[in-house]
DNA sequence: TTGGTATATCGGGAAAAGTCGATATACATT
DNA sequence: AATGTATATCGACTTTTCCCGATATACCAA
């Protein structure tokens, strides 16, 4: 993945408070009915919600986010679910750390 | 400072590099005449010579980064020297740890 | 004070990102 | 099969970023 596109992914309020709602899904999120916030994530529909923006916008920062190794998905049902990627996460760190 | 504004300027490639030429000054940069690297950084036309963008480019880039508080600039005669800024860098790595 | 060098700022054209509404797709229910 | 719901993709328009050349500013040297 390339660092940049990381950044890129960040570069966006938006984006950056949908991946901090997502550190603590139940403080953030109403309850889901058949989905566990810890196994599966968020899906799209609760995201747009609380962000307040289009559907379809919320879906592309969700597909930036998850090319950048920042989330990942599940499809379950009709439902896709967001979560952290951790590893992409420390991988981000990482770079920080050691590069910058 | 704005987070957003702090991923922006990390949302390109020569301005990454150039943070990362700037961590290590004497593998990057030829030796400058009436200035140590440790102490005030590199200046501009060496960097400039380094990236291969014209000289307004390059300026503009140093400051973006200096908004975000990842560089930070002394100038010395005609010269201006850019050096990495500790902490904003670590703070920036604190955001990724606690935030994201 | 005149000229030379280093850097900053300005104005602009091309490319990319932000954001939307409309439409397509995928799945579930009746 | 037909309808309803969740998500993804498309097309368009606006705003921002990329990057340049030209010009301005700051400083130094003769």
């Amino acid at each position: 993945m390339d660092q940049v596109e990381i950044f890129k992914a960040l570069s966006n309020k938006t984006r950056l408070q949908i991946l901090n709602w997502l550190k603590q899904p139940a403080e953030n999120f109403p309850e889901q009915p058949n989905a566990d916030f810890e196994n599966v994530g968020v899906c799209v529909g609760q995201i747009q919600n609380k962000a307040g923006l289009s559907q379809s916008t919320i879906s592309e920062y969700l597909s930036i986010l998850q090319r950048a190794d920042l989330v990942c998905a599940t499809r379950v049902g009709q439902w896709t679910y967001y979560k952290r990627n951790k590893e992409g996460l420390e991988k981000l760190s990482e770079i920080i750390n050691t590069e910058l």
